[in-house]
DNA sequence: ACCTGAACACCGTTCAAGT
DNA sequence: ACCTGAACACCGTTCAAGT
């Protein structure tokens, strides 16, 4: 890329983060080459579409969640990784307005230009899931898409002004769902052998 | 109101449900009215926006949600009640793709057509609500308005392609950690006194 | 009273023409 | 190579003019 494509780039990658910080994933791409001082053509040529914009917008904090997944892995209990992981998944899909509902699209969507993100991010969930569930803090009728599908769904309230301030009490609620008690997933499995 | 605008307002509101149910909330309102033979304007005259239009279209389903909710406060369980009825509504809300996401806005805008179907519907929910709590059987640290929230963040995956075959078993894990164990409940009324 | 075409200010897409 | 103005087909809003 030539010099001044690339500072074009920045700029323009920039501004967008701004604009659509402020007015959600679903501000208008004309706008924002306004606010760039940069034509429209410009912009969608260096992002063909509004998806390819987000992605770049993403990749940072997609990014970060990648390495935390990792590290969480070997640093924390089983369930305070995958509460904490999930509480920063929805927190960093809250950073805009609006990217959630593109990235539960972009899952099932190969041409997205979201969709690898959506599937590195669901995996990592399924790592932390998996770990859990083999520990039995985590109930095993669940999986990964329905684990993406769950703190995908709050991510969205937390879209909603009127339900925003709801989410972090939700979070727990959700979350008191999909862990169960150790010691009673241990009866399960150990005390009265006679129930089936 | 004269009989051909009648005539006029009942034919374009049958047209609007035929298109808004196959391409979602968010249909074209000049699309609607080509469909309907009429114009744009006429079709903005009967409903000024487009939370009216669909306030028409789901006031029969809203209606019936609460007669439903009356009825099953006496002809069943507590929880079967609460579960029966909020299995209803995000069915409800899920016949037109993307109607819960207005419902969401409309809940926090009393400008909205919307505002007053979506009130009465948590009013309905919250008293299913507060019969299952005070008989033990639901939790007591939420209220009508995070039962609307999780409710509607359950419909709301049914609006998503590739996750909406996943909606029925996650309203069972969601419900799950709503509805509580009555022998816990009463345990920790009743047993350990000591305990604080 | 009720209806409607037309003008308006927007949107994202596309491409020929400029530097 | 990279940029951009302009044309295009859309959108919802508004209103003067028709029946």
């Amino acid at each position: 890329m030539r010099a001044d494509a690339r500072k074009n780039h920045d700029h323009v990658l920039a501004v967008a983060g701004a604009v659509i910080a402020e007015q959600g994933a679903e501000a208008s791409m004309r706008d924002i080459a306004r606010r760039a001082d940069v034509g429209l053509a410009t912009l969608l040529r260096h992002f063909p579409t509004r998806e390819a914009l987000l992605e770049a917008l993403l990749r940072t904090g997609f990014d970060e969640l990648t390495v935390k997944a990792d590290a969480l892995e070997t640093s924390s209990s089983p369930e305070d990784a995958l509460v904490s992981w999930l509480r920063d998944f929805v927190a960093c899909a809250d950073n805009y307005r609006g990217v959630v509902a593109l990235m539960m699209s972009a899952i099932g969507d190969k041409q997205s230009a979201l969709h690898a993100s959506c599937v590195t991010m669901r995996a990592a969930g399924t790592r932390l899931l998996a770990r859990a569930q083999a520990e039995g803090v985590a109930r095993t009728d669940i999986d990964g898409t329905d684990l993406f599908a769950l703190a995908g769904s709050l991510a969205w309230l937390g879209d909603q002004p009127s339900l925003a301030p709801r989410v972090d009490h939700l979070f727990g609620v959700v979350m008191s769902a999909i862990l169960t008690d150790p010691a009673s997933a241990d009866a399960r499995t150990t005390a009265a052998p006679g129930n089936r």
